[in-house]
DNA sequence: GAGGTCATGTAACAGGTTACATGATTGA
DNA sequence: TCAATCATGTAACCTGTTACATGACCTC
């Protein structure tokens, strides 16, 4: 229901085709919405019909014809008053978390490489919202960005994606730290009480 | 496709009922998978055809008689085997953020209201994770906890659960003092110079 | 006697995913 | 020559949501 006003909120940045949509809902809008090409593709089509976007073909030249989408007056208006609802609670389904709940009966190791891949797509995301951050400010300190920015929207969701990738760094960490723990004092006493481990100084 | 497994690993805690598994991830599972209770009457159903899950019925007196569900050897199997794939990138759908990002052109003081409700759920959310922290913990200090739980997935999908809400208070928090100053600023100088369009008003 | 909890379900629909197709251009 | 990028789309399928229904019990 409301892929909807996740692209209106998007088409604030200015006009855009569904090509580019697609690469936004990859970076700056993943944090918040997730949609595929597809999606996007049949939902431009149904806000145009409605009249809350209107369409433009662009020609060019050396690359396919690109169909461009702007905001209506329309569109503005049921996206303000989309503002005054009442949001639904997050839903998150995150796969490597189900994986984290069942890693005791599972693979630790695969888990541990999924927890770091993700530890490592978290870095590279929080080097891409830092630049996106830079070019928000522009210069100016925070302080004066948040006094005198047209629009702070941007900034506020930067932020709760950024904190969230922050936290999938940490909470990566300590789950590393935890599994490997863990590993060692199991790996340490394979059987209840066979042989002990052996002592240092024999291994050659 | 992984909604099957989000529920193989919430039947990980023992045996449960549709009706049970919908509080579950109305709660402890809610952090990382979303569900309504149709949709896991329907997976429960799947399941059980498939053999990942056994079905008995519970006949009560005073009560609707129930159904509850076990893993089975090859539901525990297959959720094993699950932990060793590559888990996709998180997917959130947050309609709060929605609204935060369009904030400039739509109504601040409603997304100001739903900001400080989030973070009361927020806060209510902290308070029931604590509650089951102190149930893993059973006493001991986390220290000891992690090297001797039987299973540790639980306390690490908590951890996040945990983390995920923290932020969400700490964002809030920024946002209403964020849109606090920005309103105090431009109420000192309602218009720039002509009037501003009315923001669209909450409907009720 | 009204509303909440226990407990399950059907039906219809809306939303989301996957696979596939096209075809030129650009860069390694 | 291979892969990636630009740019859009169809078709089929699976997942998720909403509305509704049942019916007994318990608490205020």
């Amino acid at each position: 229901m409301s892929l909807k006003y996740a692209i209106l909120a998007a088409l604030l940045e200015g006009e855009a085709s569904g090509y580019d949509l697609a690469k936004v809902f990859d970076v700056s809008v993943a944090n918040f919405w997730s949609a595929t090409p597809q999606q996007l593709y049949r939902e431009l089509d149904r806000l145009a019909e409605g009249g809350l976007i209107a369409a433009r073909v662009v020609e060019q030249q050396r690359r396919p014809n690109k169909r461009v989408f702007t905001l209506t007056e329309a569109g503005r208006d049921a996206l303000g008053a989309f503002t005054a609802e009442a949001p639904r609670p997050t839903a998150i389904r995150d796969e490597l978390l189900v994986m984290t709940r069942a890693v005791d009966i599972g693979d630790r190791d695969a888990v541990r490489a999924s927890v770091e891949e993700r530890m490592e797509w978290a870095r590279a995301k929080l080097a891409r919202y830092e630049r996106l951050r830079e070019r928000l400010l522009a210069g100016r300190d925070e302080a004066a960005f948040i006094a005198a920015a047209e629009r702070i929207g941007p900034y506020l969701t930067l932020m709760r994606g950024r904190s969230f990738e922050e936290e999938n760094l940490r909470w990566g960490q300590r789950v590393l730290e935890i599994l490997d723990r863990r590993a060692e004092g199991s790996d340490a006493r394979p059987a209840a009480d066979a042989e002990e481990p052996a002592p240092p100084g024999r291994a050659g």
